[in-house]
DNA sequence: CGGACTGTTGATCAAGGTCAACCTCTGTGG
DNA sequence: CCACAGAGGTTGACCTTGATCAACAGTCCG
């Protein structure tokens, strides 16, 4: 059972990550640590947000790992997008009916649930924020697309190198990767579900990604040899980028 | 080439998708005419929005059928949706850096270049067109997942059935499938590459479905015969259920 | 020490891909 | 009016990727 804990994080990894995107006010930074409480506290296996939950709210994750899944009637499982620190999963789950996926923590995970309403005054309070706001989906959209493409058209050896990619890029976008080195605790079972595999052929393939010095794990430290050939493989024809907002994106919202 | 027109469509689809989801007022049914115009048209294979085009432009289309699609630099493409009347499609590609794919026209098409500042206005006018962009956005989003799950952990028959069953309900939420039947004006290629199939596996799993006495086609004419099973086999649970926007939104954006 | 969980490896199998021939429209030009 | 070309679709033969099944090994933990 998620157990609620209400001393504030020292510094939520939203921050961290959000800092990188746009330079916020303190009025802006004091109004996204607001968000980012009551901070909680769950376990491998709690579920955060359950499949078809009516309640609309998001959540924000600050230290953890968790899986964002879809569980067929008949055992069949897909998992959507892993959830790192500083995400904000589910921000528009309160325009829909009832949630299309669960989200269920996979390591110790600290957390905060965002309310509806939380969202909807931060967007009154601050049009840059609700911005912001638009941004983060506007990414988490992008990812979802990135996945399609590799679900539907890259050989088993390039979809996972396409996960590695991204959860390396998303990594270092909160700090969390240093050196091409960052903790991966997902299990070759949630790789497998990710990318459409099985576990046989996810264990097959990573040892052969490791045999061609590619990339090397030892236990759940992960560390990438060749980001150049990594990165081919992944399809992935331009840098991940900067990442910051669009210069046309803070101009609209200046006024 | 796109050609220019700008004598104004009759009844735009987006504004008989959007009657059915929210009760307009007057002027924000005008607002959205606006929105609308001027009026475009393109012919088959006219690219509306190129791959990493940078304006941010998202458009929005009137009559006709267009794919959003990415291409890998091997020939593989994967077709991540068909876009058909009443879509406002790349919402949120201004706030990315460059578009991650493709819009382009499979039929003769009607269409509207939407601009940043145009969709940034809307929101400025009123926070309750505001709401149903967000809730547009949200309903795509549900719709890519829906997608990922169908590629990762679905067989080829529960995919096309999934598209199936998902081109048949969006068309009929802007009237145009009547009584089980509607156009589909796209190539078994196109279904292949949005599957994540091959043609000729395409060809074979269709027959089938025909054969089985689910689904029957004539030509561009496609009928539902047995929505249960197709829907069964496309792992829909819940019915598509009335697509209005939840009351608690309504409520939140009232103010 | 034993059991649960995770990952590895080998053997076999099947879903779906690939290649190629052919067919059926439809539109076009002689 | 017919010949032909080209696009889309169908069918068969064969092949490959990755799934499935099963045994086993390493690790963690009580």
């Amino acid at each position: 059972m998620p157990k609620r804990n209400t001393r504030p994080t020292t510094n939520p990894a939203i921050l961290r990550r959000l800092t990188q995107c746009m330079d916020l006010s303190p009025g802006e930074i004091a109004d996204l640590r607001r968000l980012a409480a009551p901070v909680r506290q769950a376990s491998p296996l709690d579920i955060l947000v359950a499949e078809g939950s009516a309640d609309g709210n998001a959540i924000l994750l600050h230290e953890g790992w968790a899986i964002r899944h879809r569980n067929l009637r008949d055992g069949r499982r897909q998992i959507l997008e892993f959830v790192v620190p500083g995400d904000l999963c589910e921000p528009s789950n309160f325009m829909a009916a009832r949630a299309d996926s669960a989200i269920t923590a996979i390591t110790a995970v600290t957390w905060t649930l965002v309310q509806p309403v939380a969202l909807v005054d931060l967007v009154a309070r601050s049009p840059r924020l609700g911005a912001l706001l638009w941004w983060l989906e506007a990414q988490e959209g992008a990812m979802l697309r990135y996945h399609l493409v590799a679900l539907g058209r890259l050989t088993a050896r390039e979809r996972l190198a396409c996960l590695i990619w991204e959860l390396w890029s998303r990594l270092r976008g909160v700090g969390l990767a240093r050196d091409h080195t960052f903790e991966l605790p997902a299990t070759q079972d949630m790789l497998a579900d990710a990318t459409g595999l099985s576990t046989v052929h996810v264990s097959r393939t990573l040892n052969r990604l490791e045999r061609d010095d590619i990339i090397q794990r030892q236990r759940q430290r992960w560390r990438i040899l060749d980001p150049d050939r990594l990165a081919h493989l992944a399809q992935m024809e331009q840098a991940p980028g900067p990442r910051r907002l669009p210069r046309r994106v803070e101009d609209l919202f200046r006024r």
